[in-house]
RNA sequence: GGGCAGGUGGCGGAAUGGCAGACGCGAUAGACUCAAAAUCUAUUGGCCGCAAGGUCGUGGGGGUUCAACUCCCCCCCUGCCCACCA
């Protein structure tokens, strides 16, 4: 019997395929338990799905028809994050629009998928790119513009001189332009910003209570990078100004010997004497045109003084003011007191100028004349006047107290700058109007606190707050984009939309005057930030013209939360973090259920390449999922991805090893066809009960262990235990009556079903009956696990001397009994004192001598 | 520099205080075959031994325990993430 694998899948695909693959759909509002299963949405590459995907997305369709069998309304839904660069720079190269090749990269992906069997529910497929789609991200950022969390700063871009556009993260290879390999500079540039961090706390706060794996959790704990400490100034000598500064540690105060400035920060102008004025400006100049690579690799500390002093606020003694490239502009004030002598970044610098270093903390209250490192801030204070002798926790409330430093709390969280000046991305919902902006600045409109409806004449918190900024209402979304020739950057570091003048060129909404629409578009992360409520909608909701109308709060609330979601790691601090906040703030509006969208979450490991190493092009080591489609099928592919090792653990591919799966496939077909096809007479000709007993416990084993290693997401302990149960059915093949040998392939197949749909339904079909997804899926009854007897190990001294079977009823004394008598452990004992005797029922007895 | 995850046969891995190496790949031998492939059967951590059996063995060193891959301390190595955050 030919385990035909192209024929069976093609056969199931085309079966699962009818009515728009009616058979996957959810339902909303079903009575029966709901349960949303989600995969992080590819970006639809040009070049298709990779093996990397195809782990994930197999994991989650194996838990979805799991679960179906088990009677839940699953939710699981595919569709595309398909705004992006790599779409935008292909239609450069090839003159096409990238709605064009999008489309074909998405049709790709998607016969990938069907090829690979994966149950989604296609009815709720849709793309980021749609119109019907991306009128709801507009509109989300209205509602936040309204309410003031949106605001236009000039925030520094990497700017490549040679292409003369503004380049994301995402463009630079190690600091130098990805296309023309020359140095990115920094450029400031008009850009909108989200305030990401009125929500830092809240965003902290909820981590705690979420079923994530710990090390993400870590990442989003130190990403928002929270720090309690104090916030005072110093006074400048000879200027009626004064400094803000931060620090977590207070008490080391007396220890400050000089003050430093980021280049950027806003006094710096004022506070630089003459004397030092041409110094200081070369360098800031020189560090502000760094990219963060460069500043940050930065291997020595690098820092001009200003010619200025500061009096320190207890001593009143003079210190120099210095700026430098440590200290970050957009990080709580922006300037620092250095410490010397307790930190390591003081330390440094205070070495290469010669700054003065004065211990003030001490473990043993005793100070330490030299040091060549920086002491550890520990124990109690000396060198520090009054506050001599204290414990550093009591000192830093009574040195806040003393000269009246505020406590604050400080995030690394930074703002979320949201904006490209790209083409393909979602157009903001903003034109600007010269006019309301004059009417703005001279009425002096007190901001509105409140967001409610805004009358005619009024303007929004937003509007307000970024004067001119006139909001496109949403009963006019989608704002969408315009063809154009190029998709060219304009040069001038805008999106090539400004070159649209028709498009650009409109009406104020407000005062019917001449406007112009914002040219930049929205990041990728925008339409990742609400998809799964996308999902959750359902496209019928969504293709309404009616915002208000397709947003169904109920249905929202039935699918809520997302109860499992599964991808990549590396989308920990990013998409995850906006995804919350996105969330958060829905739910302030009152437009989503709960708090938290994704209750549990899974990230697979990366798939390595046959070398071991990160697959790539480059080396020549990526493995083509359709090619192994095409030579072993795709539940062979299914079952040695998942085979492979640990879900979260990165491993590498083995050419060879698809082919142990693919021999287990073949076995169980022959299993079921063989036995149930040809040669239907040689069932019963001499059945055997213990053969039937033995099948059994192994099936009811495999029962317990495969029901727990799925929802567990241990695959690969659940495909061995498989493996090893296909050897007890096939020993008792012939052994068994035809009607046990059915009873026996029936809960087998259901179990193999979600691992690899296509062959378990085939073969399903020579059990004559119904369908295999209308199955239940099997429990395991402990009595037919039960065992009477058991192997206990007996060890002398801890090791392992010998093993005996005995009657699981037995008793400790009977047991230990037995053990002294095998002769195998009366050679170790005989003659020795045993001082004693460890007895663990069922496992162990060991001899101690 | 910091955080996290790891380190077990020739390879992927299993076992999370109780018989280390399940399951799979690979390898060796045999069966089938003119032959090969496929398939099936057996063996497969190292060393000693004809065998029974013994002995060593989970990155290294120490510790806790009757018993440690598993728990604790120190060190080494690999991968990932963050990185001058005051």
């Amino acid at each position: 019997m030919k385990y035909d694998f192209q024929k069976i899948e093609k056969k199931w695909q085309k079966i699962w395929a009818k009515d728009n693959f009616k058979i996957w759909h959810a339902v909303d509002f079903s009575q029966k338990k709901r349960f949303y299963l989600l995969d992080m949405f590819p970006y639809p590459s040009g070049d298709g799905l990779h093996v990397g995907h195809a782990e994930g997305y197999t994991a989650t369709d194996i838990y979805s028809r799991f679960l179906r069998l088990r009677g839940f309304n699953v939710l699981h839904p595919m569709g595309w994050d398909a705004f992006g660069l790599p779409a935008e720079n292909f239609a450069i190269k090839t003159k096409t629009h990238p709605e064009e090749n999008t489309k074909k990269s998405v049709a790709r992906f998607k016969s990938q998928m069907q090829a690979l069997g994966l149950s989604y529910d296609w009815q709720r497929e849709f793309s980021t790119t749609d119109p019907s789609y991306f009128k709801f991200t507009q509109w989300m950022f209205l509602e936040m513009f309204r309410r003031g969390l949106v605001y236009e700063a000039q925030a520094p871009i990497n700017w490549c001189p040679s292409c003369k556009t503004g380049l994301a993260e995402e463009d630079l290879e190690d600091g130098v332009c990805e296309r023309c390999k020359s140095t990115v500079e920094r450029r400031p540039v008009r850009q909108w910003v989200i305030r990401i961090t009125a929500y830092a706390e809240r965003l902290l706060d909820d981590l705690k209570n979420l079923d994530w794996p710990e090390s993400i959790k870590q990442m989003q704990n130190d990403w928002i990078g929270r720090s309690q400490g104090y916030q005072f100034h110093f006074r400048v000598h000879n200027i009626a100004k004064h400094l803000e500064v931060f620090t977590t540690r207070i008490d080391t105060i007396y220890g400050a010997t000089f003050l430093v400035l980021a280049p950027e920060h806003p006094m710096v102008k004022e506070i630089t004497t003459h004397e030092y004025s041409y110094k200081v400006q070369e360098y800031a100049r020189n560090v502000v045109n760094k990219s963060d690579i460069e500043r940050n690799s930065a291997v020595e500390k690098t820092g001009v003084f200003t010619g200025s002093y500061a009096i320190h606020p207890i001593t009143g003694i003079k210190i120099p003011i210095w700026i430098a490239d440590y200290v970050t502009p957009d990080y709580a004030t922006g300037a620092i007191m250095g410490v010397p002598a307790h930190d390591q970044r003081d330390f440094d610098f205070a070495k290469k100028y010669d700054l003065s270093i004065l211990e003030v903390i001490s473990l043993d209250g005793d100070t330490h004349r030299e040091f060549d490192k920086p002491l550890e801030a520990k124990g109690v204070l000396v060198n520090s006047g009054l506050f001599n002798g204290l414990v550093c926790g009591v000192a830093q409330e009574k040195i806040a107290n003393y000269i009246g430093a505020k406590p604050r709390v400080v995030y690394k969280l930074k703002d979320w700058v949201f904006a490209r000046q790209r083409y393909w991305g979602e157009p903001f919902p903003l034109v600007f109007c010269e006019h309301c902006a004059e009417k703005i600045r001279n009425q002096k409109i007190p901001a509105r606190r409140q967001a409610g409806k805004i009358k005619k004449g009024e303007f929004s918190e937003g509007e307000l707050l970024n004067p001119g900024w006139i909001e496109v209402p949403g009963t006019r979304l989608p704002v969408t984009l315009p063809k154009v020739k190029s998709y060219e950057p304009s040069g001038t570091g805008e999106s090539p939309l400004i070159n649209v003048l028709d498009w650009v060129r409109t009406n104020c909404p407000k005062c019917k005057g001449p406007a112009r629409r914002e040219t930049d578009t929205m990041p990728q992360w925008a339409g990742s930030c609400w998809y799964y409520l996308g999902f959750a909608l359902g496209n019928g909701r969504i293709k309404k013209k009616d915002i208000r109308k397709g947003w169904d709060i109920k249905c929202l609330k039935y699918w809520h939360p997302v109860d499992f979601y599964v991808g990549g790691v590396e989308h920990a601090t990013r998409h995850l973090i906006y995804a919350r906040f996105w969330h958060k703030f829905l739910n302030d509006l009152g437009l989503v259920t709960g708090t938290e969208p994704f209750k549990r979450l899974a990230n697979q490991g990366l798939i390595l390449g046959p070398d071991g190493e990160k697959m790539s092009k480059s080396r020549g080591n990526v493995i083509n999922p359709d090619d192994v489609i095409k030579q072993y099928g795709a539940d062979a592919l299914r079952l040695y991805e998942m085979f492979m090792g640990p879900f979260e653990a990165s491993k590498p591919w083995d050419t060879k090893g698809i082919i142990g799966v693919f021999r287990f496939l073949n076995r169980v077909s022959q299993l079921v066809a063989g036995n149930m096809g040809a040669h239907k007479e040689l069932f019963a000709v001499s059945t055997d009960p213990s053969s039937l007993k033995v099948a059994q416990k192994s099936l009811h084993q495999t029962i317990k262990k495969v029901t727990d290693d799925i929802v567990g997401m241990r695959f690969n302990t659940a495909i061995s235990a498989l493996m090893q149960c296909e050897g007890a059915l096939a020993n008792a093949a012939l052994r068994v009556s035809r009607n046990d040998f059915i009873k026996l392939i029936a809960s087998y197949l259901v179990m193999l079903y979600p691992f690899s749909p296509h062959l378990a339904s085939e073969l399903w079909g020579y059990l004559g009956k119904g369908s295999i997804e209308t199955q239940l899926w099997p429990r395991h009854n402990p009595r037919l696990i039960f065992e009477d007897y058991v192997t206990y190990a007996i060890q002398v001294n801890g090791k392992m001397r010998h093993t005996i079977k005995l009657a699981k009823s037995l008793g400790e004394d009977e047991v230990i009994h037995q053990a002294e008598r095998a002769e195998q452990i009366g050679k170790w004992i005989k003659g020795k004192a045993v001082r004693k005797k460890i007895f663990v029922k069922h496992k162990i007895v060991n001899f101690v001598i």
